[in-house]
DNA sequence: CTATAGATGCCCT
DNA sequence: GGGCATCTATAGC
Protein backbone atom coordinates (compact mmCIF):
# COMPACT_ATOMS: atom_id res chain seq x y z
CA UNK A 1 0.00 0.00 0.00
CA UNK A 2 2.43 2.43 0.98
CA UNK A 3 4.00 1.73 -2.36
CA UNK A 4 1.24 2.11 -4.89
CA UNK A 5 -0.38 5.42 -3.15
CA UNK A 6 2.65 7.22 -4.24
CA UNK A 7 2.73 5.18 -7.51
CA UNK A 8 -0.87 6.82 -7.87
CA UNK A 9 0.27 10.35 -8.88
CA UNK A 10 0.29 11.16 -12.24
CA UNK A 11 -2.24 9.01 -12.97
CA UNK A 12 -5.39 9.38 -14.67
CA UNK A 13 -9.08 9.04 -12.43
CA UNK A 14 -11.82 9.33 -15.40
CA UNK A 15 -15.80 9.44 -15.23
CA UNK A 16 -18.76 9.03 -17.38
CA UNK A 17 -22.09 10.40 -16.31
CA UNK A 18 -25.17 8.97 -17.24
CA UNK A 19 -25.39 11.99 -19.72
CA UNK A 20 -22.41 10.92 -21.13
CA UNK A 21 -20.80 13.43 -20.07
CA UNK A 22 -16.63 12.88 -19.65
CA UNK A 23 -14.73 14.21 -17.36
CA UNK A 24 -10.85 13.38 -15.67
CA UNK A 25 -8.36 14.46 -14.03
CA UNK A 26 -4.70 14.01 -13.12
CA UNK A 27 -3.81 12.83 -9.35
CA UNK A 28 -1.56 15.15 -7.59
CA UNK A 29 -2.44 14.01 -3.92
CA UNK A 30 -3.26 10.85 -2.04
CA UNK A 31 -3.43 9.51 1.37
CA UNK A 32 -2.95 5.52 2.49
CA UNK A 33 -5.26 4.18 4.74
CA UNK A 34 -4.80 0.37 6.34
CA UNK A 35 -6.16 -1.93 9.24
CA UNK A 36 -3.75 -1.48 11.58
CA UNK A 37 -4.31 2.39 11.38
CA UNK A 38 -5.95 3.55 13.99
CA UNK A 39 -7.48 6.68 11.21
CA UNK A 40 -8.17 4.03 8.87
CA UNK A 41 -12.15 2.89 8.35
CA UNK A 42 -11.15 -0.91 7.97
CA UNK A 43 -9.39 -0.39 11.25
CA UNK A 44 -12.41 -1.77 13.00
CA UNK A 45 -13.08 -4.72 10.71
CA UNK A 46 -16.03 -5.34 7.91
CA UNK A 47 -18.70 -3.26 8.39
CA UNK A 48 -21.95 -2.11 5.50
CA UNK A 49 -19.87 1.02 4.90
CA UNK A 50 -16.12 -1.17 4.53
CA UNK A 51 -17.04 -3.81 2.75
CA UNK A 52 -16.06 -2.16 -0.78
CA UNK A 53 -11.91 -1.82 1.13
CA UNK A 54 -11.50 -5.02 1.95
CA UNK A 55 -12.58 -6.40 -1.63
CA UNK A 56 -10.10 -7.02 -4.48
CA UNK A 57 -7.52 -3.82 -5.10
CA UNK A 58 -8.82 -1.79 -8.01
CA UNK A 59 -12.28 -1.23 -7.23
CA UNK A 60 -13.35 2.27 -6.16
CA UNK A 61 -14.32 2.86 -2.62
CA UNK A 62 -16.72 5.84 -1.80
CA UNK A 63 -17.79 7.07 1.47
CA UNK A 64 -19.60 9.43 2.82
CA UNK A 65 -18.95 11.70 5.94
CA UNK A 66 -19.61 14.83 7.53
CA UNK A 67 -23.51 14.73 6.63
CA UNK A 68 -22.82 16.02 3.04
CA UNK A 69 -19.57 14.97 1.41
CA UNK A 70 -18.58 11.80 -0.91
CA UNK A 71 -14.95 11.21 -1.06
CA UNK A 72 -13.46 8.08 -3.35
CA UNK A 73 -10.71 5.61 -2.63
CA UNK A 74 -8.17 3.62 -5.02
CA UNK A 75 -8.56 -0.16 -2.69
CA UNK A 76 -5.52 -1.74 -2.71
CA UNK A 77 -4.32 -5.55 -1.57
CA UNK A 78 -5.81 -8.46 -1.61
CA UNK A 79 -9.26 -9.51 -0.63
CA UNK A 80 -10.05 -9.63 3.03
CA UNK A 81 -7.23 -6.76 3.69
CA UNK A 82 -9.03 -3.55 4.13
CA UNK A 83 -6.53 -1.15 2.27
CA UNK A 84 -6.75 2.01 0.00
CA UNK A 85 -5.60 5.18 -1.39
CA UNK A 86 -7.56 8.33 -0.20
CA UNK A 87 -8.06 10.52 -3.64
CA UNK A 88 -7.46 14.30 -2.37
CA UNK A 89 -6.51 16.69 -5.47
CA UNK A 90 -6.65 15.82 -9.02
CA UNK A 91 -5.33 18.58 -12.01
CA UNK A 92 -8.49 18.71 -14.36
CA UNK A 93 -7.82 17.24 -18.13
CA UNK A 94 -10.60 16.58 -19.54
CA UNK A 95 -14.16 18.45 -19.34
CA UNK A 96 -13.37 21.08 -17.02
CA UNK A 97 -16.65 23.20 -17.90
CA UNK A 98 -18.36 20.45 -16.56
CA UNK A 99 -16.53 20.39 -13.28
CA UNK A 100 -17.33 24.21 -13.03
CA UNK A 101 -20.81 23.40 -13.44
CA UNK A 102 -21.01 20.58 -10.40
CA UNK A 103 -19.07 22.38 -8.36
CA UNK A 104 -21.02 26.45 -7.81
CA UNK A 105 -18.75 27.38 -4.87
CA UNK A 106 -15.32 26.95 -7.31
CA UNK A 107 -14.34 30.57 -7.67
CA UNK A 108 -11.10 29.55 -9.04
CA UNK A 109 -9.78 26.55 -10.93
CA UNK A 110 -7.76 24.75 -8.10
CA UNK A 111 -10.73 25.28 -6.32
CA UNK A 112 -12.18 22.52 -8.87
CA UNK A 113 -10.72 19.66 -7.09
CA UNK A 114 -8.12 20.49 -4.59
CA UNK A 115 -9.56 18.19 -1.96
CA UNK A 116 -11.24 14.70 -1.41
CA UNK A 117 -14.93 16.09 -1.57
CA UNK A 118 -14.39 18.49 -4.26
CA UNK A 119 -12.63 15.90 -6.62
CA UNK A 120 -15.66 13.06 -6.36
CA UNK A 121 -18.20 16.55 -6.48
CA UNK A 122 -16.16 17.32 -9.96
CA UNK A 123 -15.72 14.15 -11.45
CA UNK A 124 -19.73 13.90 -10.68
CA UNK A 125 -19.22 10.47 -8.37
CA UNK A 126 -20.71 9.33 -5.59
CA UNK A 127 -22.52 6.50 -3.17
CA UNK A 128 -23.70 4.69 -6.19
CA UNK A 129 -19.89 4.38 -7.74
CA UNK A 130 -19.03 2.32 -4.67
CA UNK A 131 -17.21 -0.67 -5.67
CA UNK A 132 -17.00 0.08 -9.43
CA UNK A 133 -14.03 -1.95 -10.79
CA UNK A 134 -11.32 0.84 -12.06
CA UNK A 135 -9.34 -1.22 -14.58
CA UNK A 136 -12.52 -2.00 -16.50
CA UNK A 137 -12.37 0.45 -19.44
CA UNK A 138 -16.19 -0.21 -19.77
CA UNK A 139 -17.15 1.10 -16.38
CA UNK A 140 -18.21 4.33 -15.88
CA UNK A 141 -14.96 5.44 -13.98
CA UNK A 142 -11.32 3.87 -14.47
CA UNK A 143 -8.15 4.78 -13.57
CA UNK A 144 -5.60 5.16 -16.93
CA UNK A 145 -2.02 5.55 -17.55
CA UNK A 146 -1.68 7.77 -20.73
CA UNK A 147 2.07 7.25 -20.14
CA UNK A 148 3.25 10.85 -18.94
CA UNK A 149 5.26 10.68 -15.77
CA UNK A 150 4.26 13.18 -12.90
CA UNK A 151 5.25 16.27 -13.09
CA UNK A 152 7.29 17.59 -10.35
CA UNK A 153 8.68 15.55 -7.73
CA UNK A 154 6.84 13.23 -5.02
CA UNK A 155 6.81 14.81 -1.95
CA UNK A 156 5.63 13.04 1.71
CA UNK A 157 4.11 13.93 4.97
CA UNK A 158 1.51 13.90 7.74
CA UNK A 159 -2.10 12.89 6.44
CA UNK A 160 -4.97 15.93 6.57
CA UNK A 161 -8.15 16.47 8.64
CA UNK A 162 -7.84 13.22 10.98
CA UNK A 163 -7.49 13.19 14.59
CA UNK A 164 -5.67 9.54 14.57
CA UNK A 165 -2.36 8.66 14.24
CA UNK A 166 -1.44 12.10 13.00
CA UNK A 167 2.16 11.06 12.59
CA UNK A 168 1.90 8.98 10.24
CA UNK A 169 3.67 10.64 6.84
CA UNK A 170 1.12 8.93 4.70
CA UNK A 171 0.00 11.70 2.58
CA UNK A 172 2.10 12.14 -1.25
CA UNK A 173 1.31 14.93 -3.20
CA UNK A 174 3.46 16.66 -6.27
CA UNK A 175 6.03 19.48 -4.96
CA UNK A 176 4.85 22.48 -6.19
CA UNK A 177 1.88 21.46 -8.01
CA UNK A 178 -1.14 24.36 -7.79
CA UNK A 179 -3.62 21.76 -7.07
CA UNK A 180 -2.63 20.18 -4.17
CA UNK A 181 -4.93 20.31 -1.14
CA UNK A 182 -2.87 22.33 0.81
CA UNK A 183 0.78 24.14 0.01
C1' DC B 1 -4.12 36.20 3.39
C1' DT B 2 -5.59 33.37 8.03
C1' DA B 3 -8.91 31.87 11.50
C1' DT B 4 -13.23 30.24 12.90
C1' DA B 5 -18.07 28.47 13.03
C1' DG B 6 -21.73 26.04 11.18
C1' DA B 7 -23.82 22.83 8.14
C1' DT B 8 -25.73 18.08 8.22
C1' DG B 9 -26.54 12.87 8.34
C1' DC B 10 -24.55 8.38 8.48
C1' DC B 11 -22.02 4.98 11.02
C1' DC B 12 -20.95 2.35 14.87
C1' DT B 13 -20.73 1.73 20.05
C1' DG C 1 -25.04 9.90 21.33
C1' DG C 2 -20.31 11.03 19.79
C1' DG C 3 -17.53 11.56 16.16
C1' DC C 4 -16.44 12.28 11.56
C1' DA C 5 -10.34 10.79 5.81
C1' DT C 6 -14.78 18.22 4.66
C1' DC C 7 -16.21 22.49 2.70
C1' DT C 8 -17.95 27.12 2.61
C1' DA C 9 -19.10 31.69 4.17
C1' DT C 10 -17.80 35.22 6.92
C1' DA C 11 -14.97 38.16 9.74
C1' DG C 12 -10.80 40.30 10.52
C1' DC C 13 -6.08 41.85 9.31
Amino acid sequence: MLRVAPALLGKILASRSPAGELTAGRIVEVEAYREDDPASHSHRGVTPRTRTMFGPAGHLYVYFTYGMHWCCNVVVGPPGVGAAVLLRAVEPVLGEEIMWSRRAAARTSRDLASGPARTTQALGLDGSHDGVDLLDEGAAVALLDDGNPPRGRRRRGPRIGIRQATEKPWRWWLDGNPHVSRR
